[in-house]
DNA sequence: GCGACAG
DNA sequence: ATCTTGTCGC
């Protein structure tokens, strides 16, 4: 599929930084669309030992959860991990795996947080915006934290605000098990995000198409390195 | 100034 | 993120 060069990567953090908050502007937050047939998962594996990452888009029909296409990208990384600018370490090489997409999914799942971060704009964010499409931020540990816990019932939430205003929850996916911190990236709001999450969880704590993404970036890892 | 901080 | 087998618990 095709994909917006909407800016160079070749940043340092404050250069990064300040990017985040003029795109931030670009973000639309609304509903995900009514009718939903694909959902993609996106992830990236990372060898410290390297400096090599290896991502994996992998996308699934929706609601049956069937996989129906992959694509795998391999290369270096250039930017350190720094809390909040994640997505300059990660997000080139997403990217490179989102073109060799035949197809657009209909929305994008991302291991890492959407519009629940310090300036707007994670990882979930700012690749949305490359890829024009509905992206949704679903993380393992919160970059802003809720107010309190999240009741231990699967579908429970607890509000994340930043500044006043709602950017996310935390987010029950199974009973009695840690909950995963969800919020829009482009073109979702919270409400229909969580939908989405909760209908990608039938067994697990982590939605389908990121468990199938994590465990194939680590495989493209592993074969780039052999060959 | 101090603490917190996705992967 | 990643280094890593068995083991404790439901």
């Amino acid at each position: 599929m095709k994909v917006r060069k909407l800016h160079d990567w070749d940043l340092d953090s404050s250069g990064a930084r300040q990017l985040q908050y003029e795109l931030a502007s670009l973000i639309e937050v609304r509903a995900l669309p009514s009718r939903i047939s694909s959902v993609a998962g996106a992830d990236v594996a990372l060898e410290a030992s390297t400096a090599r990452a290896g991502a994996a888009i992998a996308v699934l029909s929706f609601p049956d959860l069937a996989l129906r296409e992959l694509v795998t990208a391999e290369g270096k990384v250039r930017f350190p991990y720094v809390p909040g600018l994640l997505t300059f370490r990660e997000g080139p090489i997403l990217i490179e795996a989102l073109k060799k997409l035949s197809s657009r999914p209909d929305v994008i799942l991302f291991d890492g947080q959407g519009i629940a971060h310090f300036r707007g704009m994670g990882i979930a964010s700012h690749v949305g915006l490359f890829a024009g499409l509905p992206t949704v931020g679903c993380a393992k540990s919160p970059l802003l934290k809720p107010g309190r816990e999240p009741g231990p019932k699967r579908g429970a939430t607890s509000p994340i605000r930043r500044e006043g205003h709602l950017v996310g929850v935390a987010l029950r996916t199974r009973s009695n098990v840690r909950p995963v911190y969800v919020s829009p990236g482009h073109l979702a709001d919270v409400s229909s995000s969580v939908r989405l999450v909760l209908d990608c969880c039938t067994r697990f704590r982590i939605p389908e198409p990121l468990r199938v993404a994590h465990r194939e970036c680590g495989k493209a890892l592993r074969r780039d390195k052999i060959s």
